[in-house]
DNA sequence: TATGAATGAGTGTTCATTCAT
DNA sequence: TATGAATGAACACTCATTCAT
């Protein structure tokens, strides 16, 4: 007698979480186009066939990545969509952020490197905009109430530095002392 | 009558460069391993076998493009070392940023697609500090007489936000009001 | 109250044809090769496992088809082993043989793709023989009769002659006046 | 010192041919589909990569010996388009059909397994309809001369008995007595 | 009886690199 | 100096078949 349909809904789910890590792993650590559907199975403990049964592609493969990692980013920096945010609020959002560098610092790594491979740029570019297009929103609406000049350009501005200090953050992490960078960011921006 | 040593040497420097050419246009445009020998080749108007015989390997020419390339920058942004640089001066380094940005447009996004690709990122990392080193001391110099607090995390800090706007303008150029952007970053840095 | 042994081997029988169904027109709509086992179980409504229940192998469920496809035609091709057919039974086989063409698309257009697919020719050449010789005997009988030179070969050619026009009627049925080809091949042979 | 371009023209054409008569022996043995690139470079004496320096894909070589073929075949069976033929000249073709038969062997058995693989029947329908649709006007014209009736039915006809005989002899050559056949065809259809 | 997860050998194809000329 | 034919290891992907449940 076979599962019923439910345990192999859940075996089906358990091996894509186990693919999806182990394919996360290694597109962080050799870039997507250097980890090998091989690599990937071996380190999932999985044969190269089966890889197939749950995503149709490699580029399928990265997709399902990239969903899932911005589903629990967009979850875990739950943006607050009414206008209006506090200096506490913005001083909690900055400190998500530096939580997630460092918690999904697998997913970020990932992240800088497509956005970089021209071929797979688009694909990222999509998921990614559905995230920081709120964030411009509400920087630019914190940064107007602060009565900064042209203040959706600074939005911009603060946009990029965070991504600067991810990128630096990442690509050399003992080396960035991130804790300090991010004292000074919170600061310069909200202290004062 | 046959050419003299010196003139084959020149011969030799400039098919190289052409090749160079070839290549660092080709990585921008396509991804360091999207984009084949062959193609340089073809691009260069030169047999893949002669590739071999300017360039021992393909990372042996990666590593010619990243010296070219870096000596050019070093050489068109001229850091003062002996300290005391002016407003003015910053400004002018301010620009020089930008500038670079849009000239060698090519080598900065190759930069930046391989300080992400783990296996290549030692490459980078090594000759990128040659020119990024004395460019924070320079910052933390400056930070440094502006009487700012922890002038090394705040030369971090600007260091993170030139490669921010550098990644971000890189990447989707036409969508980036990059002008913009310089001039604020001026105001705020500067003009105070 | 559980079902009878007859009862299980009546739904064994059912689903088998089932799958022989699925199988056969996926095999003529995309060849033998190309028909992978997972579009036959989807096709039939089963699992890929339980097709492995029913048929050994692939070749075995092709094996099946043949056997199935050709004990039809056997009998609805009855051929007359005694003998002296006459003008009347002629004409009737032959428009017996352009009805099959049209009734069993899908398996004379299987029957000619695996003929010419040497792994498998063996596998219908066999089978076919079965049904082949008798028409044969058959077809060098009436010419006998008919007074025709070396009738045998008569045979051959009227049986070639046959193939020929399923062969183009399969491949390009739209193309090819079937029903004009039948009408004066019946005049050809007989009304005269 | 390199080659000159006409002799690597010269060594491209040998090898190009050799890879052509590996692939068609194969393809005519095999199948297409079964006939992989490995055993045709294996039989060809060269590695699996040189097969893509001279043909960029299986299909295109599968074109390639297509072209081939069909060339050889116009040359040696060179259609009289300006009409009236005679029954000496209708009686070469006929002869010529067979020559052919046996001396493309190999070039038939493989337009027969294609004509009847679905995904690869355009390829071949189109290049053949070259050769075959002069063929079909010539035998209308013969039969039109002889005042058969319905002389496009039987061209048609006249062409699908030449189909079966060729099927059936690559099919078995063994078994089919060909000439035999050849005779009977000429005593039929000219000698009265 | 029935499921579909799992395997592994196979496929066509690419590409950095070597080498005879 | 210069060519491009040649290699071989790697790649993404497919599929008949097995097997625990």
């Amino acid at each position: 007698m076979p599962r019923t349909p439910e345990q192999y809904e859940e075996i089906r789910s358990e091996k894509k979480q186990i693919i999806i890590d182990a394919a996360l792993s290694l597109f962080a650590e050799k870039g997507y186009h250097s980890a090998s559907i091989s690599m990937i199975a071996k380190k999932a403990n999985i044969s190269k066939g089966l890889m197939y049964n749950y995503f149709e592609s490699k580029e399928a493969l990265l997709s399902a990545i990239l969903d899932h990692g911005f589903k629990q980013i967009l979850y875990s920096f739950d943006i607050n969509k009414d206008n209006n945010i506090s200096d506490e609020e913005f001083e909690h959002y900055i400190n998500s952020m530096f939580t997630m560098l460092n918690e999904n610092n697998s997913f970020w790594k990932l992240y800088f490197s497509l956005f970089v491979q021209p071929s797979l740029q688009e694909l990222v570019a999509q998921k990614m905009m559905e995230w920081y297009m709120p964030l411009l929103a509400m920087l630019k609406d914190y940064f107007e109430r602060k009565c900064v000049d042209d203040p959706e350009t600074e939005a911009l501005i603060f946009g990029s530095l965070l991504d600067g200090i991810g990128f630096n953050y990442l690509m050399a992490p003992s080396l960035y002392p991130i804790e300090k960078v991010k004292k000074q960011l919170i600061n310069k921006y909200i202290k004062r």
